[in-house]
RNA sequence: GGGAGCGUAGCUCAGCUGGUAGAGCAAGUGACUCUUAAUCACUGGGUCCAGGGUUCGAAUCCCUGCGCUCCUACCA
């Protein structure tokens, strides 16, 4: 890698154009965009212009070459009879992802492409090495993935992916704002990790030598903040979960968390059911978005549907399903999954509860394609969240299921700190140091009646850009070091 | 964690049952004043992921390691 015959050339066409006066990189360039050009374009302008040059067509007297800024491709025309001779012979040392500054007029060829005849010209930063290939550009994964850089410079659907995922998060800030929503920052690096059930990741602070951990949820400082009076709050931002890396699971991955108070599930089935459709139109330009490889049509016009676990679990495996024996929904279960095909995994599997769960997960979830708020859960799954007024077994939360895949809960949060302790202390086990003691005092202070909301943002951007790996959506995903 | 596949020129990829490595693009030189994946001619370019083994001989077969991809399992 320290020398290759590209790097020498380059090297030596870089003294070269020193050599003839200019300084291979160079300084502040004022310009127009490129796509700003394009949309202004009058013929005979003057018009100024920087990028990197991806494509050069060399015809002796007559060159074009295709540069792209970030916002666009454009096609310069370096030519003998427009050019004073120094800058026409200094044309013949640039390289293909030299990045230059041009001064020239607008123009359109005879096969009608917009172009600029170049007048004046100089190069900004010497490439040192070899751009991938123009037509392919950088296909391999790994590369792409590692020196996202090449990435973006070569492949036009990555920058544009890149720059949607920007434009959701500025979106969904205007929405909340707009709503009244109050934008906060609590602790990454926290003395124990709470608000959710992950293992962390552990770190060490010299000056007070104690240990620490990365926040796997900033579920307990908001709502510390609800308790101190801030009743409508959001944070956007990054958790570290110390666990496997996948398709849908990257270590380091940005959440959106929602709290209103004096409101519950329903405050932030509403909330959804304005911020989807928000970014479908400001971001995205419709409601109806293809999906994963099928292609199948997401259709994110509201009202979504809203339907009871219960239900949900009738409507596939029979009315009576509930009033059956555990053997006998045994039975049943296997039969289905004969049926249907879809491997059911049995082995822990010895109550009611947890077959009906494993039903849902393999059997049911994975049907929901349409956006939908599955609601009232069985307690046992949810230990943090409130019960149903009507049924104690219950409890008052959402699971938002788009395209089979579960995108975001959503929750009435529990506010009783005597009901909330039983549940930590369930949660933590034998672990009492696990208990947040400084939570419950805060909930021990009152906290208004709530509901929150937790959002997967790598996950939302994956569902509105049509990609299926969390790899495509973050800039820079988690790899193996390689050597 | 389990299964399958992949790693060859700067990039995209061929390379059959083992016989000393090939194309296109890119690069260098030359021609060309409306090209646009420009075209034409000539030229240069390789630790075939790393290490070991089998063999007279390995990019090719076997083992180990590293990395990636896909499937599957797990995961608030």
């Amino acid at each position: 890698m320290e020398t290759n015959e590209y790097r020498d050339q380059r090297l030596a066409s870089m003294q070269n154009l020193a050599a003839m006066g200019f300084k291979p990189y160079g300084s502040k360039f004022p310009h127009e965009d490129i796509a700003h050009a394009r949309d202004s374009f009058v013929e005979g302008e003057t018009r100024r212009l920087a990028g990197r040059l991806l494509m050069i067509r060399r015809m002796g007297k007559m060159n074009f070459c295709t540069m792209n800024d970030g916002t666009g491709r454009f096609q310069l025309i370096f030519k003998r009879d427009e050019l004073p001779d120094n800058l026409f012979q200094a044309f013949k040392q640039l390289n293909l992802g030299d990045i230059i500054g041009a001064e020239g007029v607008l123009f359109t060829t005879q096969r009608g492409e917009k172009s600029l005849v170049v007048k004046d010209w100089t190069i900004l930063a010497k490439a040192l090495e070899q751009p991938p290939e123009k037509f392919h550009g950088l296909a391999d994964q790994e590369e792409r993935y590692r020196r996202r850089y090449v990435d973006l410079m070569t492949n036009d659907e990555t920058r544009e992916r890149f720059f949607t995922r920007s434009r959701i998060l500025m979106e969904t800030r205007k929405y909340l704002w707009s709503r009244g929503f109050l934008e906060v920052e609590t602790p990454i690096l926290q003395s124990q990790a709470g608000g959710a059930a992950a293992k962390p990741f552990h770190t060490h602070f010299n000056a007070l030598d104690r240990d620490m951990v990365l926040r796997i949820a900033p579920e307990l400082y908001l709502k510390r903040l609800l308790v101190g009076g801030m009743n409508k709050v959001f944070e956007l931002g990054k958790d570290f979960r110390n666990e496997g890396i996948d398709r849908s699971h990257n270590p380091e991955f940005t959440v959106l968390e929602v709290y209103e108070a004096y409101g519950d599930r329903t405050s932030m089935e509403e909330i959804i059911e304005g911020l989807i459709p928000h970014l479908c139109d400001t971001v995205i330009g419709s409601r109806k978005i293809a999906y994963g490889e099928s292609g199948e049509i997401i259709d994110f016009n509201t009202p979504y549907r809203r339907v009871a676990y219960k239900d949900l679990v009738r409507e596939t495996m029979g009315e009576d399903w509930f009033d059956l024996d555990f053997a006998a929904q045994l039975e049943k279960a296997k039969a289905k999954s004969a049926a249907t095909g879809v491997n059911l995994e049995l082995d822990g599997v010895s109550d009611s509860l947890m077959l009906t769960r494993e039903v849902y997960d393999k059997l049911i979830e994975k049907n929901l394609r349409q956006p939908t708020f599955v609601t009232r859960l069985p307690r046992e799954f949810v230990p943090l969240a409130k019960a149903c007024e009507d049924d104690p077994t219950l409890v008052d939360v959402f699971e938002f299921v788009v395209g089979g895949r579960e995108l975001c809960p959503g929750y009435t949060e529990q506010n009783n700190p005597i009901e909330q302790r039983k549940a930590f202390e369930i949660q933590a086990g034998e672990d009492v140091e696990k208990v947040d003691e400084d939570f419950i005092s805060a909930l021990e202070c009152g906290m208004p009646p709530t509901g929150g909301l937790g959002i997967g943002v790598d996950r939302l951007v994956m569902l509105l850009t049509g990609c299926d790996g969390i790899r495509d959506v973050v800039l820079f995903p988690q790899l193996k070091s390689d050597k």
